[in-house]
DNA sequence: GTCAACGCTTTGTCCGGACATAAGGACTTC
DNA sequence: GAAGTCCTTATGTCCGGACAAAGCGTTGAC
Protein backbone atom coordinates (compact mmCIF):
# COMPACT_ATOMS: atom_id res chain seq x y z
CA UNK A 1 0.00 0.00 0.00
CA UNK A 2 1.35 3.16 -1.05
CA UNK A 3 1.97 6.04 1.50
CA UNK A 4 -0.45 9.61 0.82
CA UNK A 5 2.57 11.80 -0.43
CA UNK A 6 1.10 14.78 0.22
CA UNK A 7 -0.03 15.32 3.16
CA UNK A 8 -2.15 18.60 4.00
CA UNK A 9 0.37 21.52 5.55
CA UNK A 10 -0.72 24.24 8.14
CA UNK A 11 -1.10 27.22 5.99
CA UNK A 12 0.81 29.95 7.92
CA UNK A 13 -1.60 33.05 7.66
CA UNK A 14 -4.72 30.81 8.35
CA UNK A 15 -8.02 32.38 6.67
CA UNK A 16 -9.45 35.56 9.24
CA UNK A 17 -13.14 34.32 10.34
CA UNK A 18 -15.13 37.03 9.87
CA UNK A 19 -19.38 37.18 10.72
CA UNK A 20 -20.23 38.39 7.30
CA UNK A 21 -23.89 38.13 5.73
CA UNK A 22 -25.53 39.35 2.97
CA UNK A 23 -29.55 40.49 3.10
CA UNK A 24 -31.44 39.56 -0.02
CA UNK A 25 -34.10 41.79 0.74
CA UNK A 26 -32.37 44.86 0.72
CA UNK A 27 -32.41 46.50 -2.42
CA UNK A 28 -28.63 47.30 -2.27
CA UNK A 29 -26.40 45.29 -4.42
CA UNK A 30 -25.21 41.58 -3.05
CA UNK A 31 -21.64 43.02 -4.11
CA UNK A 32 -21.99 46.32 -2.38
CA UNK A 33 -22.96 44.95 0.69
CA UNK A 34 -20.06 42.65 1.02
CA UNK A 35 -17.40 45.36 -0.20
CA UNK A 36 -18.83 47.31 2.56
CA UNK A 37 -18.41 44.98 5.42
CA UNK A 38 -14.90 43.84 4.33
CA UNK A 39 -13.76 47.66 4.02
CA UNK A 40 -15.09 47.57 7.45
CA UNK A 41 -13.49 44.80 8.36
CA UNK A 42 -10.02 46.17 7.37
CA UNK A 43 -10.71 49.56 9.09
CA UNK A 44 -11.61 48.38 12.18
CA UNK A 45 -8.84 46.27 12.09
CA UNK A 46 -10.35 42.79 11.82
CA UNK A 47 -8.81 42.38 8.93
CA UNK A 48 -5.16 42.88 9.67
CA UNK A 49 -2.32 43.79 7.47
CA UNK A 50 -1.01 41.08 5.02
CA UNK A 51 -3.28 38.26 6.35
CA UNK A 52 -5.35 36.40 3.74
CA UNK A 53 -8.89 36.54 2.85
CA UNK A 54 -9.55 33.04 2.30
CA UNK A 55 -10.24 31.53 -1.45
CA UNK A 56 -12.98 33.22 -3.58
CA UNK A 57 -15.55 29.46 -3.93
CA UNK A 58 -15.18 29.00 -0.27
CA UNK A 59 -16.43 32.36 0.58
CA UNK A 60 -19.11 32.17 -1.92
CA UNK A 61 -20.29 28.96 -0.81
CA UNK A 62 -20.63 30.63 2.98
CA UNK A 63 -21.97 33.60 2.21
CA UNK A 64 -24.47 31.93 -0.44
CA UNK A 65 -23.68 33.61 -3.18
CA UNK A 66 -22.07 33.11 -6.65
CA UNK A 67 -17.94 33.19 -7.37
CA UNK A 68 -18.33 36.49 -10.03
CA UNK A 69 -19.95 38.12 -7.18
CA UNK A 70 -17.72 37.26 -4.42
CA UNK A 71 -14.94 38.91 -7.44
CA UNK A 72 -16.86 41.50 -7.87
CA UNK A 73 -16.49 42.93 -4.34
CA UNK A 74 -13.03 42.27 -3.73
CA UNK A 75 -12.63 44.00 -7.24
CA UNK A 76 -13.53 47.03 -6.48
CA UNK A 77 -11.38 47.06 -3.18
CA UNK A 78 -8.10 46.07 -5.13
CA UNK A 79 -9.41 48.82 -7.34
CA UNK A 80 -9.52 51.26 -4.44
CA UNK A 81 -6.26 49.60 -3.13
CA UNK A 82 -7.22 48.07 0.18
CA UNK A 83 -6.33 44.50 -1.29
CA UNK A 84 -4.14 42.77 -3.47
CA UNK A 85 -4.60 39.21 -5.55
CA UNK A 86 -1.99 37.30 -6.37
CA UNK A 87 -2.84 33.65 -7.98
CA UNK A 88 -1.88 30.67 -6.73
CA UNK A 89 -1.20 32.63 -3.13
CA UNK A 90 -4.88 34.56 -2.46
CA UNK A 91 -6.42 37.72 -1.71
CA UNK A 92 -4.54 40.07 0.98
CA UNK A 93 -4.67 43.20 3.05
CA UNK A 94 -1.88 45.44 2.01
CA UNK A 95 -0.29 47.11 4.91
CA UNK A 96 0.22 50.29 3.99
CA UNK A 97 -0.97 53.16 5.85
CA UNK A 98 -4.85 54.00 5.59
CA UNK A 99 -4.29 57.10 3.54
CA UNK A 100 -7.42 57.80 1.44
CA UNK A 101 -7.39 58.56 -2.61
CA UNK A 102 -7.84 62.26 -3.39
CA UNK A 103 -11.17 61.90 -4.46
CA UNK A 104 -13.45 64.59 -6.85
CA UNK A 105 -14.66 67.09 -3.69
CA UNK A 106 -14.85 70.61 -3.04
CA UNK A 107 -12.21 72.06 -0.56
CA UNK A 108 -15.08 72.77 1.60
CA UNK A 109 -15.79 69.03 2.01
CA UNK A 110 -12.50 67.95 2.04
CA UNK A 111 -11.95 70.71 5.21
CA UNK A 112 -15.31 69.80 7.09
CA UNK A 113 -14.61 66.24 6.96
CA UNK A 114 -11.17 67.01 8.49
CA UNK A 115 -13.04 68.50 11.65
CA UNK A 116 -11.75 71.86 10.70
CA UNK A 117 -15.59 73.91 10.83
CA UNK A 118 -14.32 75.90 7.56
CA UNK A 119 -15.94 79.45 6.41
CA UNK A 120 -16.39 81.25 3.63
CA UNK A 121 -16.66 84.44 2.75
CA UNK A 122 -17.96 85.44 -0.97
CA UNK A 123 -15.61 88.32 -2.40
CA UNK A 124 -17.72 88.97 -5.59
CA UNK A 125 -20.53 87.30 -7.42
CA UNK A 126 -21.70 88.49 -10.50
CA UNK A 127 -21.96 87.88 -14.18
CA UNK A 128 -19.69 89.13 -16.98
CA UNK A 129 -17.58 88.00 -19.89
CA UNK A 130 -15.24 85.06 -19.36
CA UNK A 131 -11.76 85.66 -20.06
CA UNK A 132 -10.17 83.50 -22.71
CA UNK A 133 -8.60 81.26 -20.69
CA UNK A 134 -11.69 80.59 -19.52
CA UNK A 135 -13.90 80.14 -22.76
CA UNK A 136 -11.17 77.70 -23.62
CA UNK A 137 -11.01 75.45 -21.19
CA UNK A 138 -14.77 75.64 -21.02
CA UNK A 139 -15.65 74.96 -25.41
CA UNK A 140 -18.08 78.35 -24.83
CA UNK A 141 -18.03 80.59 -27.53
CA UNK A 142 -15.70 83.94 -27.33
CA UNK A 143 -16.96 86.61 -24.96
CA UNK A 144 -19.84 84.87 -23.35
CA UNK A 145 -21.25 85.40 -20.03
CA UNK A 146 -20.44 83.73 -17.55
CA UNK A 147 -21.28 83.45 -13.53
CA UNK A 148 -17.96 84.71 -11.61
CA UNK A 149 -17.51 83.75 -7.98
CA UNK A 150 -14.16 85.20 -5.84
CA UNK A 151 -14.23 83.68 -2.26
CA UNK A 152 -11.77 83.36 0.51
CA UNK A 153 -11.85 80.02 2.57
CA UNK A 154 -10.84 80.01 6.15
CA UNK A 155 -10.89 77.71 8.83
CA UNK A 156 -10.71 78.92 12.78
CA UNK A 157 -10.98 82.76 11.11
CA UNK A 158 -7.95 82.08 9.32
CA UNK A 159 -7.40 82.29 5.89
CA UNK A 160 -6.43 78.96 3.81
CA UNK A 161 -7.78 79.49 0.44
CA UNK A 162 -8.34 82.45 -2.93
CA UNK A 163 -11.13 80.51 -4.93
CA UNK A 164 -11.74 81.72 -8.32
CA UNK A 165 -14.12 80.16 -10.08
CA UNK A 166 -16.41 80.75 -13.99
CA UNK A 167 -19.74 78.09 -14.71
CA UNK A 168 -21.79 78.71 -17.83
CA UNK A 169 -24.27 81.68 -16.65
CA UNK A 170 -27.13 79.41 -17.82
CA UNK A 171 -26.52 76.20 -15.78
CA UNK A 172 -28.03 77.35 -12.69
CA UNK A 173 -28.02 80.56 -10.09
CA UNK A 174 -25.20 81.02 -7.20
CA UNK A 175 -27.17 82.75 -4.25
CA UNK A 176 -24.26 84.31 -2.11
CA UNK A 177 -26.14 82.95 1.02
CA UNK A 178 -25.97 79.15 -0.43
CA UNK A 179 -22.49 79.83 -1.62
CA UNK A 180 -21.53 80.76 1.94
CA UNK A 181 -23.14 77.94 3.94
CA UNK A 182 -21.94 75.05 2.03
CA UNK A 183 -19.17 74.41 -0.89
CA UNK A 184 -20.01 74.93 -4.66
CA UNK A 185 -20.27 70.88 -5.42
CA UNK A 186 -22.90 70.57 -2.85
CA UNK A 187 -24.96 73.74 -4.25
CA UNK A 188 -24.40 71.92 -7.79
CA UNK A 189 -25.40 68.37 -6.96
CA UNK A 190 -28.57 69.78 -5.13
CA UNK A 191 -29.42 71.11 -8.51
CA UNK A 192 -29.29 67.74 -10.59
CA UNK A 193 -25.14 68.34 -12.02
CA UNK A 194 -23.77 64.90 -11.50
CA UNK A 195 -20.25 65.74 -11.53
CA UNK A 196 -18.34 62.79 -13.35
CA UNK A 197 -14.43 64.05 -13.73
CA UNK A 198 -12.10 66.67 -13.38
CA UNK A 199 -9.27 67.57 -15.38
CA UNK A 200 -6.52 69.40 -13.04
CA UNK A 201 -3.06 71.08 -12.57
CA UNK A 202 -1.34 72.22 -9.55
CA UNK A 203 1.65 74.29 -9.35
CA UNK A 204 3.39 77.08 -7.62
CA UNK A 205 4.30 80.55 -8.05
CA UNK A 206 4.62 83.39 -5.68
CA UNK A 207 1.73 85.40 -4.51
CA UNK A 208 0.90 88.96 -6.06
CA UNK A 209 0.34 91.80 -3.76
CA UNK A 210 -3.29 91.31 -4.01
CA UNK A 211 -3.25 87.68 -3.03
CA UNK A 212 -0.83 87.55 -0.38
CA UNK A 213 -2.88 90.38 1.43
CA UNK A 214 -6.15 87.97 1.16
CA UNK A 215 -4.62 85.63 2.55
CA UNK A 216 -2.57 87.00 5.56
CA UNK A 217 0.89 85.87 3.98
CA UNK A 218 4.15 88.26 3.20
CA UNK A 219 4.25 89.87 -0.24
CA UNK A 220 5.55 87.37 -2.21
CA UNK A 221 5.41 84.23 -0.82
CA UNK A 222 5.41 80.93 -2.33
CA UNK A 223 1.42 79.62 -3.21
CA UNK A 224 0.28 76.58 -3.99
CA UNK A 225 -2.21 76.82 -7.37
CA UNK A 226 -4.50 74.64 -8.86
CA UNK A 227 -6.36 74.95 -12.20
CA UNK A 228 -9.54 72.91 -12.59
CA UNK A 229 -11.64 71.91 -15.85
CA UNK A 230 -14.70 69.62 -14.24
CA UNK A 231 -17.14 67.57 -16.55
CA UNK A 232 -20.49 66.48 -15.80
CA UNK A 233 -21.55 62.64 -16.67
CA UNK A 234 -22.64 63.79 -20.16
CA UNK A 235 -19.02 64.55 -20.13
CA UNK A 236 -19.97 68.73 -21.10
CA UNK A 237 -17.68 71.03 -18.83
CA UNK A 238 -19.26 72.61 -15.82
CA UNK A 239 -17.08 74.24 -14.07
CA UNK A 240 -13.63 76.03 -14.15
CA UNK A 241 -11.50 77.09 -11.12
CA UNK A 242 -8.41 78.82 -10.64
CA UNK A 243 -7.02 78.71 -7.03
CA UNK A 244 -4.37 79.52 -4.57
CA UNK A 245 -3.68 78.33 -1.40
CA UNK A 246 -1.36 79.17 1.46
CA UNK A 247 1.56 77.00 0.56
CA UNK A 248 2.80 77.03 4.47
CA UNK A 249 -0.48 75.70 5.35
CA UNK A 250 -2.03 73.02 3.05
CA UNK A 251 -0.91 70.57 0.65
CA UNK A 252 -2.63 68.43 -1.78
CA UNK A 253 -2.89 64.58 -0.67
CA UNK A 254 -3.24 61.29 -2.91
CA UNK A 255 -2.51 57.95 -3.68
CA UNK A 256 -1.41 56.51 -7.64
CA UNK A 257 -2.30 53.10 -8.23
CA UNK A 258 -0.40 51.51 -10.69
CA UNK A 259 -2.05 50.68 -14.44
CA UNK A 260 -5.74 50.03 -12.74
CA UNK B 1 -56.61 44.91 -37.63
CA UNK B 2 -54.48 46.68 -34.65
CA UNK B 3 -51.70 48.99 -36.15
CA UNK B 4 -48.04 48.68 -35.08
CA UNK B 5 -47.76 51.50 -31.80
CA UNK B 6 -44.37 51.34 -31.99
CA UNK B 7 -43.01 51.92 -34.93
CA UNK B 8 -39.14 51.57 -34.96
CA UNK B 9 -37.54 55.26 -34.45
CA UNK B 10 -34.45 56.27 -35.93
CA UNK B 11 -31.66 57.05 -33.53
CA UNK B 12 -29.96 59.96 -33.12
CA UNK B 13 -26.68 59.08 -32.92
CA UNK B 14 -26.26 56.27 -34.87
CA UNK B 15 -24.00 53.24 -33.42
CA UNK B 16 -20.44 53.81 -34.99
CA UNK B 17 -19.19 50.52 -37.29
CA UNK B 18 -16.26 49.78 -36.76
CA UNK B 19 -13.55 46.78 -37.57
CA UNK B 20 -13.35 45.08 -34.88
CA UNK B 21 -11.95 41.54 -34.16
CA UNK B 22 -10.30 39.43 -31.56
CA UNK B 23 -7.34 36.55 -31.91
CA UNK B 24 -8.61 34.12 -30.14
CA UNK B 25 -4.92 32.34 -30.62
CA UNK B 26 -3.47 34.92 -29.03
CA UNK B 27 -2.65 34.68 -25.30
CA UNK B 28 -4.01 38.37 -24.64
CA UNK B 29 -7.27 38.10 -23.38
CA UNK B 30 -9.97 38.60 -25.77
CA UNK B 31 -11.38 41.70 -22.95
CA UNK B 32 -7.98 43.00 -23.31
CA UNK B 33 -7.67 42.79 -27.34
CA UNK B 34 -11.08 44.48 -27.61
CA UNK B 35 -10.64 47.14 -24.72
CA UNK B 36 -6.98 47.88 -26.93
CA UNK B 37 -9.15 48.57 -29.97
CA UNK B 38 -11.68 50.65 -28.70
CA UNK B 39 -9.32 53.03 -27.04
CA UNK B 40 -7.26 53.03 -30.70
CA UNK B 41 -10.65 53.74 -31.96
CA UNK B 42 -11.47 56.87 -29.43
CA UNK B 43 -8.00 58.09 -29.83
CA UNK B 44 -7.93 58.04 -33.72
CA UNK B 45 -11.26 59.60 -33.56
CA UNK B 46 -13.12 56.78 -35.31
CA UNK B 47 -15.49 56.91 -32.51
CA UNK B 48 -16.25 60.69 -32.21
CA UNK B 49 -17.27 62.12 -28.78
CA UNK B 50 -20.62 61.72 -27.78
CA UNK B 51 -21.31 58.85 -30.01
CA UNK B 52 -23.01 55.66 -28.72
CA UNK B 53 -21.46 52.55 -29.06
CA UNK B 54 -24.13 49.84 -29.62
CA UNK B 55 -25.26 47.81 -27.54
CA UNK B 56 -23.21 44.95 -25.51
CA UNK B 57 -25.17 42.05 -26.94
CA UNK B 58 -24.96 42.88 -30.21
CA UNK B 59 -21.57 43.76 -30.15
CA UNK B 60 -20.81 40.57 -28.10
CA UNK B 61 -22.91 38.31 -31.14
CA UNK B 62 -21.02 39.91 -33.62
CA UNK B 63 -17.56 39.81 -31.82
CA UNK B 64 -18.39 36.38 -31.17
CA UNK B 65 -17.68 36.67 -27.62
CA UNK B 66 -20.20 36.42 -24.74
CA UNK B 67 -21.76 39.59 -22.74
CA UNK B 68 -19.33 39.00 -19.79
CA UNK B 69 -16.57 39.81 -21.63
CA UNK B 70 -17.35 42.48 -23.81
CA UNK B 71 -18.53 44.20 -20.45
CA UNK B 72 -15.29 43.47 -18.92
CA UNK B 73 -13.33 45.23 -22.09
CA UNK B 74 -16.16 48.35 -21.57
CA UNK B 75 -16.00 48.67 -18.06
CA UNK B 76 -11.71 49.15 -17.61
CA UNK B 77 -12.16 51.86 -20.14
CA UNK B 78 -15.11 53.24 -18.23
CA UNK B 79 -12.52 53.39 -15.46
CA UNK B 80 -10.01 54.89 -17.04
CA UNK B 81 -12.71 57.80 -17.81
CA UNK B 82 -13.05 57.02 -22.17
CA UNK B 83 -16.65 55.71 -21.83
CA UNK B 84 -19.74 56.44 -19.89
CA UNK B 85 -22.58 54.11 -19.69
CA UNK B 86 -26.33 54.66 -18.80
CA UNK B 87 -29.08 52.64 -18.21
CA UNK B 88 -32.04 52.57 -20.63
CA UNK B 89 -29.61 54.97 -22.88
CA UNK B 90 -26.22 53.02 -23.81
CA UNK B 91 -22.88 53.44 -23.55
CA UNK B 92 -20.79 56.90 -25.69
CA UNK B 93 -17.87 58.19 -25.51
CA UNK B 94 -17.29 61.13 -23.24
CA UNK B 95 -16.07 64.77 -25.05
CA UNK B 96 -13.68 66.27 -22.58
CA UNK B 97 -10.09 66.35 -23.83
CA UNK B 98 -7.69 63.18 -24.16
CA UNK B 99 -5.95 64.80 -20.57
CA UNK B 100 -4.48 60.92 -19.79
CA UNK B 101 -4.44 60.50 -15.99
CA UNK B 102 -1.13 60.95 -14.14
CA UNK B 103 0.42 57.52 -13.41
CA UNK B 104 3.13 56.20 -11.20
CA UNK B 105 5.73 56.84 -13.60
CA UNK B 106 8.82 58.02 -12.80
CA UNK B 107 9.44 61.80 -13.97
CA UNK B 108 12.01 60.56 -16.69
CA UNK B 109 9.26 58.53 -18.40
CA UNK B 110 7.00 61.32 -18.35
CA UNK B 111 9.96 63.69 -19.85
CA UNK B 112 10.67 60.98 -22.39
CA UNK B 113 7.14 60.38 -23.25
CA UNK B 114 7.08 63.68 -23.88
CA UNK B 115 9.92 64.09 -26.47
CA UNK B 116 11.96 65.96 -24.10
CA UNK B 117 15.12 63.98 -24.08
CA UNK B 118 15.84 63.83 -20.44
CA UNK B 119 19.48 64.10 -18.63
CA UNK B 120 20.14 62.94 -15.39
CA UNK B 121 23.50 64.04 -13.06
CA UNK B 122 23.82 62.32 -9.99
CA UNK B 123 25.45 64.71 -7.20
CA UNK B 124 24.99 61.76 -4.48
CA UNK B 125 25.03 57.70 -4.31
CA UNK B 126 25.83 56.80 -1.36
CA UNK B 127 24.76 54.53 1.91
CA UNK B 128 24.36 56.03 5.04
CA UNK B 129 22.06 56.75 8.07
CA UNK B 130 18.35 57.47 7.33
CA UNK B 131 16.74 60.82 8.40
CA UNK B 132 14.15 60.16 11.03
CA UNK B 133 11.40 61.61 8.76
CA UNK B 134 12.52 58.60 6.14
CA UNK B 135 12.78 55.68 8.95
CA UNK B 136 9.07 56.59 9.93
CA UNK B 137 7.65 56.91 5.96
CA UNK B 138 9.34 53.23 5.25
CA UNK B 139 8.75 52.10 8.49
CA UNK B 140 12.18 51.20 9.02
CA UNK B 141 14.13 50.81 12.60
CA UNK B 142 15.60 53.95 13.74
CA UNK B 143 19.35 54.68 12.68
CA UNK B 144 19.05 52.35 9.90
CA UNK B 145 21.10 51.90 7.03
CA UNK B 146 19.65 53.14 3.44
CA UNK B 147 20.84 53.89 0.04
CA UNK B 148 21.00 57.83 -0.71
CA UNK B 149 20.53 58.96 -3.79
CA UNK B 150 20.79 63.05 -4.84
CA UNK B 151 19.98 63.20 -8.44
CA UNK B 152 19.16 66.89 -10.86
CA UNK B 153 17.10 66.13 -13.98
CA UNK B 154 17.77 67.86 -16.99
CA UNK B 155 15.67 68.35 -20.50
CA UNK B 156 17.81 70.06 -22.97
CA UNK B 157 20.41 71.66 -20.88
CA UNK B 158 17.70 72.95 -18.66
CA UNK B 159 17.42 72.13 -14.72
CA UNK B 160 14.20 70.94 -13.86
CA UNK B 161 13.99 68.95 -10.92
CA UNK B 162 16.12 68.21 -8.14
CA UNK B 163 15.39 64.23 -6.76
CA UNK B 164 16.51 63.02 -3.22
CA UNK B 165 15.40 59.52 -3.24
CA UNK B 166 16.00 56.90 0.05
CA UNK B 167 15.86 53.05 -0.59
CA UNK B 168 16.29 50.30 1.60
CA UNK B 169 19.99 49.29 1.49
CA UNK B 170 19.33 45.56 0.94
CA UNK B 171 16.50 46.38 -1.76
CA UNK B 172 19.09 46.53 -4.52
CA UNK B 173 22.54 47.87 -5.68
CA UNK B 174 22.04 51.50 -7.49
CA UNK B 175 24.56 51.93 -9.96
CA UNK B 176 25.25 55.63 -10.84
CA UNK B 177 25.84 54.58 -14.48
CA UNK B 178 22.43 52.99 -14.54
CA UNK B 179 20.40 55.69 -13.04
CA UNK B 180 22.13 58.36 -15.42
CA UNK B 181 20.50 56.04 -18.52
CA UNK B 182 17.59 55.38 -17.14
CA UNK B 183 14.98 56.59 -14.56
CA UNK B 184 15.08 55.05 -10.53
CA UNK B 185 11.57 52.87 -11.05
CA UNK B 186 12.95 51.24 -14.71
CA UNK B 187 15.94 49.81 -12.77
CA UNK B 188 13.69 48.75 -10.01
CA UNK B 189 11.71 47.31 -12.26
CA UNK B 190 14.67 45.26 -13.87
CA UNK B 191 15.16 44.14 -10.43
CA UNK B 192 12.18 42.25 -10.09
CA UNK B 193 10.37 44.99 -7.91
CA UNK B 194 6.84 45.32 -8.89
CA UNK B 195 5.26 49.04 -7.71
CA UNK B 196 1.88 48.89 -7.06
CA UNK B 197 0.81 52.12 -5.57
CA UNK B 198 1.93 55.72 -3.72
CA UNK B 199 1.19 58.12 -1.55
CA UNK B 200 2.30 61.63 -2.66
CA UNK B 201 2.20 65.12 -0.60
CA UNK B 202 2.38 68.34 -2.91
CA UNK B 203 3.09 71.62 -1.90
CA UNK B 204 4.98 74.80 -2.45
CA UNK B 205 7.70 76.69 -0.94
CA UNK B 206 10.71 79.06 -1.25
CA UNK B 207 14.21 77.57 -2.33
CA UNK B 208 16.82 77.40 -0.52
CA UNK B 209 19.70 79.14 -1.90
CA UNK B 210 21.80 75.44 -2.81
CA UNK B 211 18.08 73.85 -4.44
CA UNK B 212 18.00 77.62 -6.16
CA UNK B 213 21.05 77.58 -7.21
CA UNK B 214 21.11 73.81 -8.65
CA UNK B 215 17.80 74.13 -10.47
CA UNK B 216 19.36 77.96 -11.87
CA UNK B 217 16.35 79.94 -10.20
CA UNK B 218 16.84 83.46 -8.30
CA UNK B 219 17.08 83.00 -5.24
CA UNK B 220 13.94 82.79 -3.18
CA UNK B 221 12.00 81.53 -6.09
CA UNK B 222 8.99 79.19 -5.53
CA UNK B 223 9.37 75.88 -5.94
CA UNK B 224 6.66 73.07 -6.40
CA UNK B 225 7.70 70.10 -3.84
CA UNK B 226 6.80 66.54 -3.97
CA UNK B 227 7.29 63.84 -1.08
CA UNK B 228 6.46 60.05 -2.09
CA UNK B 229 6.36 56.91 -0.26
CA UNK B 230 6.09 53.91 -3.05
CA UNK B 231 5.08 50.17 -2.54
CA UNK B 232 5.47 47.16 -4.13
CA UNK B 233 2.95 44.79 -5.07
CA UNK B 234 3.32 42.80 -1.38
CA UNK B 235 2.46 46.36 0.50
CA UNK B 236 6.15 46.72 1.14
CA UNK B 237 7.54 50.46 1.12
CA UNK B 238 10.77 50.28 -0.91
CA UNK B 239 10.94 54.06 -2.02
CA UNK B 240 11.23 57.56 -0.49
CA UNK B 241 11.63 60.69 -2.74
CA UNK B 242 11.89 64.20 -1.45
CA UNK B 243 11.45 66.42 -4.53
CA UNK B 244 11.97 70.09 -5.76
CA UNK B 245 10.64 71.34 -9.05
CA UNK B 246 11.04 74.76 -10.67
CA UNK B 247 7.71 76.07 -10.83
CA UNK B 248 8.09 78.56 -13.70
CA UNK B 249 9.41 75.11 -16.05
CA UNK B 250 6.66 72.46 -13.99
CA UNK B 251 3.34 71.31 -13.12
CA UNK B 252 1.80 68.54 -12.16
CA UNK B 253 -1.37 67.53 -14.34
CA UNK B 254 -3.82 64.46 -13.79
CA UNK B 255 -7.23 63.63 -13.86
CA UNK B 256 -9.70 62.80 -11.10
CA UNK B 257 -12.63 60.22 -11.63
CA UNK B 258 -16.15 60.33 -8.82
CA UNK B 259 -15.75 57.60 -6.88
CA UNK B 260 -14.46 55.54 -9.17
C1' DG C 1 -53.03 70.85 -23.67
C1' DT C 2 -51.18 68.27 -19.71
C1' DC C 3 -49.92 64.44 -17.46
C1' DA C 4 -50.05 59.61 -16.09
C1' DA C 5 -49.43 54.84 -17.83
C1' DC C 6 -47.42 51.71 -20.83
C1' DG C 7 -43.75 49.50 -23.32
C1' DC C 8 -39.29 49.37 -25.48
C1' DT C 9 -34.35 49.58 -25.08
C1' DT C 10 -30.25 49.16 -22.64
C1' DT C 11 -27.39 48.49 -18.84
C1' DG C 12 -27.14 46.45 -13.86
C1' DT C 13 -26.98 42.42 -11.15
C1' DC C 14 -26.56 37.52 -10.40
C1' DC C 15 -26.02 32.64 -11.23
C1' DG C 16 -23.29 28.09 -12.04
C1' DG C 17 -20.07 26.20 -14.40
C1' DA C 18 -15.53 25.35 -17.21
C1' DC C 19 -10.69 25.49 -18.30
C1' DA C 20 -6.15 28.09 -18.16
C1' DT C 21 -2.28 29.81 -15.60
C1' DA C 22 0.92 31.38 -11.99
C1' DA C 23 2.94 30.58 -7.30
C1' DG C 24 4.65 27.71 -4.04
C1' DG C 25 5.66 23.52 -1.65
C1' DA C 26 6.92 18.52 -1.51
C1' DC C 27 9.04 14.97 -3.36
C1' DT C 28 12.39 12.69 -6.11
C1' DT C 29 16.59 12.35 -8.53
C1' DC C 30 21.34 13.08 -9.34
C1' DG D 1 23.01 18.64 -0.64
C1' DA D 2 21.24 20.95 -4.89
C1' DA D 3 18.32 21.02 -8.75
C1' DG D 4 14.40 19.55 -11.34
C1' DT D 5 9.62 17.71 -11.51
C1' DC D 6 5.19 17.09 -9.97
C1' DC D 7 1.05 18.30 -7.49
C1' DT D 8 -1.86 21.48 -5.02
C1' DT D 9 -3.97 25.82 -4.58
C1' DA D 10 -5.79 29.96 -5.81
C1' DT D 11 -6.87 33.50 -8.96
C1' DG D 12 -7.55 34.74 -14.21
C1' DT D 13 -10.44 34.25 -18.09
C1' DC D 14 -14.62 32.96 -20.44
C1' DC D 15 -19.18 31.19 -21.34
C1' DG D 16 -24.52 31.36 -21.67
C1' DG D 17 -28.28 32.50 -19.53
C1' DA D 18 -31.84 34.98 -16.40
C1' DC D 19 -34.31 38.71 -14.26
C1' DA D 20 -34.41 43.64 -12.45
C1' DA D 21 -34.31 48.54 -12.99
C1' DA D 22 -33.51 53.07 -15.17
C1' DG D 23 -34.26 56.18 -19.11
C1' DC D 24 -37.13 57.77 -22.62
C1' DG D 25 -40.42 58.09 -26.06
C1' DT D 26 -45.24 57.13 -27.34
C1' DT D 27 -49.84 56.56 -26.26
C1' DG D 28 -53.99 57.63 -24.31
C1' DA D 29 -57.07 59.66 -20.82
C1' DC D 30 -58.51 63.73 -18.55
Amino acid sequence: MMPSRYAPSVPKHEPAQLRLAVDRASPVPLYFQLARQLEAAIEDGELTPGSLLGNEIELAASLGLSRPTVRQAIRSLVDKGLLVRRRGVGTQVVHTGVARPMELTSLYDDLAAAGLHPTTRVLHNTRGPAPAEVTAALGLPESCQVSVVHRLRLTRGEPMAYLRNYLPSDLLDLPTGELESSGLYALMRRHGITLHSAQQTVGARSGTAEECGLLGEPAGSALLTMRRVSYDDRGRPVEYGAHVYRASRYTFEFRLLVHG
